[in-house]
DNA sequence: AATACGGGGCG
DNA sequence: CGCCCAGTATT
């Protein structure tokens, strides 16, 4: 690694003064009340690529319904999937119950202590392997998330592009460079935090940070300038038609997703990639007709339109109301529920729009029909 | 090194 | 609305 210029740079200033702000300012946090190796394994993989606010309620739920390792092993995936619904990044949670299976086997339900071991944990990369040995086990080994980066490329003014991938190595050198021996967890935490708090991408409140005195990119003019970050492409867009059909009984057929991929083992109502070539409802009642052997009935309207962002793509869906016509052949992957059990299935969230608005104009066509 | 993988908040 | 945010696995 090239030489940073940390030379001139008070380490042992910078520790205490960062230290001493998070024991004064940090937020109680569910995850912070004890030093429970599972419980702050768990909060690191929902905060992965997710805001603390979000995370809070899904993880008091998860606690009250998954209190242990053990109990987390011995759930099912689809009441652990229930449990994520809506948190995203479905295949964080899948791998973490697999590695919790793993534990509680091969550790005796006791997560391991060493960067090796925690690191071949399934869904544990560099990051989370960094926070639950220094959080939860006091080892000084460095948790670089993307506060951290751009706390410390403003601190010590590195211009490492922090959108690549070998940024997060530059950084880990710093920290081990950095870190303090007497409270790895706290250091760690805190530069989490101020980034959380103080060191914000956006209009950062330098005049209340508590290393203001140590940050070069204040110190030069450059804090707007810091961290470089190069922008993604954009998201590839697809066109779906989806249904929401009854069976005779007004019961809803509802369909899961292949376990890999997007979206895997969530639930979903029937959908389909629009064609280029075909007209729109035809894909649709073709694709029921040959992959689902279903006949249905379909309202020529759809009932309302969707579209929902992704990181990669966007999602634009038609969404029909139909009846099926013929009988259902259930499956593991295709089943029809009554309405009100419908939310007892994991959906992603475009499909949670979806069931909403469909009630909605259920709701709005009973409206119409009193009035007629 | 590049891509797949969700969802929410903010202006 | 568009823009921004943020780790791991896979290829």
């Amino acid at each position: 690694m090239k030489n940073l210029p940390i030379d001139d740079f008070d380490i042992k200033s910078f520790q205490d003064d960062l230290i001493s702000w998070f024991e004064r300012e940090q937020r109680k946090l569910p995850w912070r009340e004890d030093r429970d190796p599972y419980k702050i394994w768990v909060s690191e993989i929902m905060l992965q690529q997710t805001r603390v606010d979000t995370v809070i309620p899904y993880f008091r739920r998860f606690m009250e319904k998954f209190p242990t390792i053990e109990a987390l092993a011995d759930a099912s995936e689809d009441e652990v999937l229930k449990a994520w619904e809506g948190l995203g990044y479905y295949s964080r949670v899948r791998n973490l119950h697999a590695a919790v299976k793993e534990v509680e086997e091969h550790y005796g339900g006791t997560v391991p202590d060493t960067p090796e071991e925690v690191s071949k944990l399934k869904g544990v990369g560099p990051y989370t392997a960094g926070a639950i040995l220094s959080i939860a086990y006091g080892l000084p080994e460095p948790a670089v998330d993307g506060n951290v980066m751009r706390v410390l490329a403003r601190i010590l003014s590195i211009w490492e592009d922090i959108a690549k991938p070998s940024a997060r190595k530059v950084f880990e050198e710093v920290v081990r460079k950095l870190i303090s021996r007497e409270n790895p967890s706290f250091f760690n935490q805190a530069l989490m935090e101020l980034g959380a708090l103080v060191c914000t991408p956006k209009s950062p409140s330098c005049l209340l940070c508590p290393v203001r005195e140590h940050c070069r990119a204040f110190r030069e003019g450059t804090i707007d300038e810091l961290p470089v970050k190069s922008k993604g492409k954009k998201q590839k867009q697809i066109r779906l038609q989806a249904a929401v059909l009854e069976d005779e009984d007004g019961r809803i057929l509802i369909h899961k997703r292949p376990d890999k991929g997007l979206l895997a083992n969530m639930w979903e109502f029937v959908q389909v990639e629009e064609s280029t070539v075909l007209p729109a409802r035809q894909v649709l009642k073709d694709y029921l007709g040959d992959v689902f052997k279903i006949e249905a009935a379909l309202e020529t309207e759809h009932f309302t339109e969707i579209r929902h962002v992704f990181t990669h793509l966007i999602w634009d869906i038609r969404v029909y109301h139909g009846k099926i016509l013929n009988q259902v052949q259930e499956t593991n992957e295709l089943k029809c529920v009554p309405p009100d059990e419908i939310e007892t299935f994991a959906f992603p969230v475009p499909h949670q729009k979806i069931w909403k608005a469909f009630r909605e104009q259920a709701k709005s066509e009973k409206v119409k029909d009193i009035k007629g």
